[in-house]
DNA sequence: GCCTAGGTCCCGTCT
DNA sequence: AGACGGGGCCTAGGC
C-alpha cells in the first residue's frame, strides 16, 4: 500500500487516468476516497457484507463482490452474475465513509425516497480509482423514431390515412398517434417498437373507448407493431380492435 | 506490465483473488483474458468506443470507461454517471477477444434477440481480473409478501373479506388476489407495494370487467396500496372502483 | 421457447 | 416536486 502524501494526492487528481491501491489500509484509504468521490469513478473489490433498507429491504451475506461508486453519487455492488447490480443506489445518494474495527465502512444515503445502504468491506484487495468520461452515446431504433417515420409515411399503416396528432392527451394517458382514415373515421393507434404485449392493448381499449364516448363519429383502434402475443391478439380482436405489422427499418 | 508464463496463469486462477496488469499489452493480454473469461470477472478501464446493434442500434464515442465483463457472460459499459451501463449485453452472451492494430477489440454476441457489440479499446489504463462470489442475497417488501400477508390477514382490506384465491388467471391477466365480502360480492383486488398509478387500474377495470360478464353476482374492485396517484383515483371512481390504503409494516 | 408481470425498476419529460 | 410511460429495459416464473 503507498502512503497518499500531498504530492500523491495532486498526482492522483491531475496525473494519470487510474491510480491502483493493492491491498490497501482501510484508515489512510478513507482518505484518499473523501478526496476523491467528487470527481472520480472508485472502484473496489472487496470482502462485503451490505444493508439495504428503503422501498424494500435486503441482506447481502458477506463475499467477494465488486462495488462501484461514481462522482454523481451512483453506488453498484456486482457480483460474478447478472447485468444488474445486487444492491445499488441511483445517482444522488451522498455517499460517507468511515473506519470501524479494521473495516471501511461504506454507507450510500437518499431521500425521496428515504433509502440507506451500508456495506462493510471486512478486506480490501484492490481500489482502482478513475477519472472517466460521461455520455457519447447515440441512440436509434425507438418508439419516438418509430412515430416520426409514421407521421412522415402513413401509408405505412394504411393507404388514405392522415395523421391528424401525435401525443394527444386525454384523462386516461397519451395517445401515440391520432389519425382519421380514408372514410372520415378516427384511428387510434399505439406504437411498440418490439411485442405488442397485453398492456398495449389495455392501452388502446381505454382511448378507443374516450374517443368513442366524446367523438361523435366512428372511431377505430390499431397497434402497429413489428409483432404481437398470441394473447394480446385475442384480446385485441375481442374488442374489435386491429394490428398491423410495421417493421422500420 | 507482466508477461504471463504458465506459471503466472496458474497463479491467476488458483492463487490471488485479484490480478492487477497496468498499462498491458493488448497482444499478451488476449492471452489472460482468453483463459479466465469463464471463471473470472474481467474488469477494463480503457480509453474505448463501441457500437451495439440488436433490438435498436447505437454509437458511444471514444472516450475513458469501465468495462465489466461477467463468467456468466454479461458485458457492461459504464460512464462516470448514471446507474445504468451505456452498452451492455445481458448473461448468455458469447464474448471474444483480439488484436487489431495496437487495439483490443471485445465483441460480444447474442441469439434471441441477435445482438451484438463490439468495443475497441485504444489504451488499456489497469485491467483487473477477479473471482468474485455469487448470490447471498435476501430481499423483503416484494408484492408478492404483501400478497401473503394479506392473504393470511383479509382485514387489512376490510372485515368480512375471505380470500378466495391468489393470481387468478382470468382471459385479460392474473388477478393478484380474489375474494368474497361479507355480504358475498365477489372481491377484485390488484395490488401495489408503492405507487398506484393509472397502469393498475387498467388492470383492476379489465378484470373487473370480465368477472362482471361471466359471474352471475355483484362484483367489486379495489385497489390495495400505501398510495395512489391522483389521476388513479379520479379514474378509478369514474368506474366506480375502491382504493384502500395499505401499508405493509 | 413464448408470454406475463414485477422491479429498491431507471430514466426522460412534462406539468 | 409528482406523474406518466418507454426501455436494447432485466429477471423470475409458468406453460
Amino acid at each position: 500500500m503507498i502512503f497518499l502524501s500531498l504530492n500523491d494526492f495532486i498526482e492522483a487528481t491531475n496525473g494519470p487516468k487510474c491510480r491502483v491501491f493493492e491491498n490497501p489500509d482501510p484508515k489512510e484509504l478513507i482518505e484518499v476516497l473523501k478526496k476523491l468521490k467528487t470527481s472520480h469513478v472508485i472502484t473496489i473489490f472487496a470482502l462485503c457484507d451490505a444493508f439495504y433498507k428503503g422501498r424494500a429491504q435486503s441482506t447481502l451475506d458477506k463475499g467477494e463482490r465488486l462495488i462501484i461508486i461514481k462522482p454523481d453519487g451512483t453506488l453498484l455492488i456486482h457480483d460474478s452474475r447478472s447485468r444488474e447490480p445486487k444492491n445499488w443506489q441511483p445517482p444522488g445518494s451522498i455517499i460517507t465513509f468511515s473506519y470501524n474495527n479494521g473495516s471501511l465502512l461504506i454507507k450510500s444515503k437518499r431521500y425521496n425516497p428515504r433509502e440507506e445502504i451500508r456495506i462493510t468491506c471486512y478486506t480490501l484487495y484492490v481500489v482502482i480509482t478513475a477519472r472517466l468520461g460521461r455520455g457519447g452515446l447515440s441512440l436509434e431504433g425507438s418508439e419516438k423514431e418509430m412515430a416520426e417515420i409514421i407521421n412522415k409515411n402513413p401509408s405505412l399503416i394504411e393507404e388514405g390515412l392522415r395523421i391528424v396528432k401525435r401525443e394527444a392527451k386525454t384523462p386516461y394517458g397519451y395517445v401515440d398517434l391520432l389519425g382519421e382514415d380514408a372514410k372520415g373515421r378516427l384511428v387510434v393507434i399505439e406504437l411498440k417498437r418490439g411485442i405488442a404485449q397485453i398492456n398495449a392493448v389495455y392501452q388502446l381499449v381505454r382511448y378507443v373507448e374516450y374517443f368513442r364516448s366524446t367523438a361523435r363519429r366512428e372511431v377505430r383502434g390499431i397497434i402497429a407493431a413489428p409483432k404481437i402475443s398470441k394473447n394480446a391478439m385475442l384480446i385485441l380482436k375481442r374488442y374489435g380492435l386491429e394490428y398491423k405489422r410495421v417493421k422500420i427499418r
